[in-house]
DNA sequence: CCAAAATGATTAACATGTTAAGTTAAATGG
DNA sequence: CCATTTAACTTAACATGTTAATCATTTTGG
């Protein structure tokens, strides 16, 4: 993710230069669409992301590797599949990442004995380090976020955040396999 | 993007089975991650997205192609920066979609005859027919998100979500070349 | 106990995110 | 008028998003 509002001068100028007046037929503007709700959220997202990014980079950890260190650094061993819960990250993604920060000893991974298939994940002293040395920043970071946006805003946000997400989980998907929740009654 | 809530299973189950109790050193539990504002835009996103992807994947386009195509359909001509910043990608990115876009009698693109640097960009008829075969759903499903979510609360999110925003882009980025807005006194 | 279905995880393949380098053309400053 | 600098893209290179396929192991149902 990241964008950082592509080639951005200092004196504003029109958003769009040649914009209206089509040649032929006049179709609806539709929406907007910059003003689209998932172009907001992605928009406020890179907006937060932007300040982090730096830091991150710095030390040398993507803001995916972060997210997975991170939940290691308070959970200290957990399951692949449940990490990419917590992480909110794909299996294929999740995989390439974890291979890497094994190879970086940032992570250790083991084999379940009792299952074969499944494997746990923890964080070593120097991911903890790591950790610790990022931190800091990222709290002070958002720290100031939360100052100038409103802490009491922020809460709200939040709020109406995971209801949205809510709302829509419970939305059946039109074309998708919705293999989703359908009432376990299973078989 | 997208995540589909990795391997989701009917029965609730708990979210993180061995958490807690660590080994050593208790350290802080720290923001508990999973409700962190950069968390919480990503879910809220991809809850939305989850959508409206089936049907732009069986029109075969992708969610960025879709942002440029939609941006084309409203604007008839634009050139390539503008359409960056309109459709929200970066340069390369739009480099790589604006070529395959081409490829594919999308779109048109021609050279500014009065700076051979700049390009501009415009949708094709067959472009153009690609947006009203999916534009319908696309509002459809819109609609149905507006009515569970409820109007007054979407507007008063994308409120939320536009000054979270102009509040970040205010906000100073520490270790990163701020060229953003530095009250232009150029030279 | 065994063949078939289900699981957990990885690999494959392709599109995009992201930062750093080019490339070509235009604007600038002698 | 010309060497620099700047601007607008495009390429390169690497990490992740995403969907499909593959693998190994377990669980199921006979």
């Amino acid at each position: 993710m990241g964008l950082k509002t592509p080639s951005r001068d200092s004196r504003p100028r029109e958003a769009v230069p040649a914009a209206a007046s089509n040649t032929g037929a006049a179709q609806a503007p539709m929406r907007e669409f910059s003003r689209s709700l998932p172009m907001a959220l992605l928009r406020a997202r890179e907006a937060v992301m932007r300040h982090f990014r730096p830091s991150l980079r710095a030390d040398g950890v993507t803001e995916q590797q972060w997210r997975i260190l991170r939940a290691l650094s308070s959970i200290d061993i957990i399951e692949v599949t449940d990490l990419a819960r917590v992480a909110y990250l794909l299996g294929p993604s999740l995989s390439r990442i974890l291979r890497d920060l094994e190879a970086r000893r940032l992570i250790e991974r083991k084999t379940v004995k009792s299952d074969l298939r499944r494997g746990t994940i923890s964080i070593t002293a120097k991911g903890l380090k790591l950790i610790e040395a990022v931190a800091p920043h990222s709290e002070a970071i958002y720290a100031e976020m939360t100052k100038r946006y409103g802490a009491q805003k922020l809460s709200d946000l939040q709020d109406m955040l995971n209801l949205l997400e809510s709302s829509l989980l419970a939305m059946p998907v039109h074309g998708g396999n919705n293999d989703a929740d359908d009432s376990g009654d299973d078989k």
